[in-house]
RNA sequence: ACCGCAGGUCGCCUUAUCGCCUCGAGCUUGUUUCGAGGAGGAAAGUCCGGACACCAUAGGGAAGCAUAGCGGCUAACGGCCGUCGGUCCCGAAUUCGUUUCGGGAUUAGGACAAGUGCAACAGAAAGGAUGUACAGGUAAUGCUGUAGUGAAAUCAUGUAAACUCUAUGCGGUGAAAUGCCACGUAAACCUGCGCUCGAGGGUUCCCGCCCGAGCAGGAGGGUAGGCAGAUGGAGCGUUUCGGCAACGGAACGCCUAGAUAAAUGAUAGGGCCCCGAUGUUAAAAAUCGGUGGACAGAAUCCGGCUUAUAGACCUGCUUUUUUU
RNA sequence: GGGUCAUUAACUCAGUUGGUUCAGAGUGUCACGUCGACAACGUGGAAGUCACUGGUUCGAAUCCAGUAUGACCCA
């Protein structure tokens, strides 16, 4: 009983926390980037970034409600489709922990493709660092655009 | 008890937080709340066989492909089961020439007495051609035997995973099939062939049958969304009966992924297992460390085959050691 | 999802259909010659389990089956 209290209060800190900075984490369908010519349109006009592992196609688009976002791992780097997979899961991890960071420019949506250039497994850890200082370079980019 | 072989089963568990997809319910009808479910034995390779859909409710012949002792199972099969024969290994008996019996492994195993091709080297001679040595025999002769060469030597020579023949089976395409809805454009332009004297199509060719006004190419324009197909099935589990077995029948119970730029995850902690180190006479316990936990991700669905696979468990057989 | 091919010396390719005489060419490389020296040229040599594993056969780069890797096509 005494043990419990602790817990719970730090249960409830927690809930707290995620209301206040996170209003949404969820990352549903409708988030996703899937119609074939956006996605060409966006290798073609796009602009890049890259950190190493990652590499960030982005494109501002006007007629969209929210940030659309894909992700890719190219099959020469990864031959097995498990593998590829699991990095492909982590990168969207990655992003649905970290889009709050792009919500903040109001007015602008972007559309983007994540391509992972490493050709081993990557931790979690490096993967979520070039994904918060990718996000951070273009928004930095774009609110200076803005001014 | 240990080692090896064969067959089979399983193939990490759990807690918290934050998410993803499907279905059901609630209402405040919304980027909501609650509940239920969410990868495999190979989902893989695409090597076979089906279901299903469309093309004539699919015809005759040719070509092509596949299979190949015999019998059975099956929706079907190139699969599986049984059995005969061949080859190899082990053991026992034996007249020690080998043969017989038992056990195991393996086997694309029809036909060269229809025709054609090929047969290196060696050898006299490799299929219509000849003849060495020795012995025997004859009226006479490679007429006969042995030796010698070779995988094979006159014996219907060997070879069909050589052409081929025989038997059997196979129409084609493949969920990107097919049907419907929505949106949009160009029913336009150029060249060739054709419109009942028939272009073209029915996915190799010919015949037959059917369809019948477009077809082929060029440049260019539009779209590349949704729903059905599509997840209840040759389904799974238990018991029992028939059968040597593969498998089949009956009864009872169960509902078990359905995505589509493609869900089934991420992070942190605990346990279990494995490896390494410390520890100990040896073992055990304990402690510390490990990007440790195989192979691998459904894509219309089933039945097989093949290949990859850390570790754990079960059954049977063999060998060695100890005890009785 | 469905289909078609390829793999031979360090590199680029013949040979494979039709089996034994069979592993060969060019480039590169090494040695020698030529030259005062280098290039070029000439002569000679080395280098390969014919991608891998089985099977058929007296005999396999070649025939058959499986595996691995690579390339291409189909809306």
């Amino acid at each position: 009983m005494k043990g419990k209290s602790p817990q719970r209060f730090l249960k409830l800190l927690r809930f707290f926390f995620l209301y206040i900075y996170t209003v949404s984490q969820k990352f549903p369908k409708k988030e996703k980037l899937k119609s074939s010519k956006t996605i060409e349109n966006l290798f073609l006009e796009g602009n890049t970034h890259s950190k190493f592992p990652l590499k960030i196609f982005f494109l501002p688009e006007d007629n969209i409600q929210t940030n659309l976002a894909a992700f890719a791992v190219p099959k020469r780097n990864f031959k097995s489709a498990v593998d590829r997979h699991r990095v492909k899961r982590q990168l969207r991890e990655a992003y649905r922990c970290n889009k709050q960071l792009l919500e903040e420019i109001h007015g602008k949506k972007f559309v983007m493709l994540f391509l992972y250039l490493g050709k081993v497994k990557p931790q979690y850890s490096e993967l979520e660092k070039a994904m918060v200082k990718l996000l951070k370079k273009i928004k930095d980019e774009m609110s200076h655009d803005k001014d």
